[in-house]
DNA sequence: TAACCGATTAGCT
DNA sequence: GCTAATCGGTTAA
């Protein structure tokens, strides 16, 4: 297990990773270029779940999610959008977290530029934080490891955590396996029976 | 090999 | 609030 990965402590159960990576950032460095951006927001996916990819054991696709944990699982939505996913949990469990929204920390002109939007836009959403950080299939199954250049640095956590049901899925719809922070102006989606848990 | 459709977003009403 | 954009993964045949 790499040091990264017990650091994260990406090897947990999927509900524990969701929650625990907020607080924590993403750094992109792609040549000069650093980018960090602090995660508010994240949704666990695992393989008994039918809203999962892995949801009846692995394909081409979400072999992946299937592997050890500490990499990256990247996939296309819409046929635009690149979703960023942490792979997490014990081999073959098929678990991942989606990385929902992000706050800047440093790097925001670049971000700013790459998304042609300003404000909460840049980052508030999981294809909108895919493109500010350029994250896209190239990065699928590497490994989240400083050499890679794309990796997850720990956080201090600070806010409360708000526990909430998944968005943009139609199956398993009431399991509250969405959290972010409280009050974050980046989280994508406030519902208005959302509670502190 | 064809048909279906999605862990979304932006722009317009 | 509504919906077009856009295409690879998945499934059924």
């Amino acid at each position: 297990m790499s040091e990264l990965v017990e650091e994260l402590g990406l090897d947990r159960p999927v509900l524990e990773v969701a929650r625990g990576l907020l607080g924590s950032s993403i750094v992109a460095e792609r040549g000069d270029t650093v980018l960090r951006a602090r995660i508010v927001e994240a949704e666990a996916y695992s393989e008994d779940d039918p809203a999962s990819h892995s949801y009846n054991g692995p394909t081409d696709r979400s072999a992946v999610m299937f592997g050890p944990p500490g990499f990256w699982y990247i996939y296309k939505c819409y046929g635009i959008h690149w979703m960023t996913n942490v792979v997490c949990g014990e081999p073959g469990h098929g678990e991942a977290v989606l990385i929902r929204a992000v706050e800047p920390v440093s790097g925001l002109d670049v971000m700013t530029r790459r998304r042609g939007m300003e404000g909460t836009d840049v980052t508030n959403g999981p294809g909108k934080l895919s493109e500010a950080l350029g994250i896209t299939e190239d990065d699928d199954r590497t490994e989240i490891s400083r050499e890679t250049g794309l990796y997850l640095e720990p956080g201090p956590l600070d806010e409360p955590v708000v526990e909430s049901t998944r968005i943009g899925i139609q199956e398993a719809t009431e399991r509250p396996w969405r959290f972010y922070l409280e009050g974050n102006d980046y989280v994508s989606r406030v519902k208005a029976h959302d509670a502190a848990g």
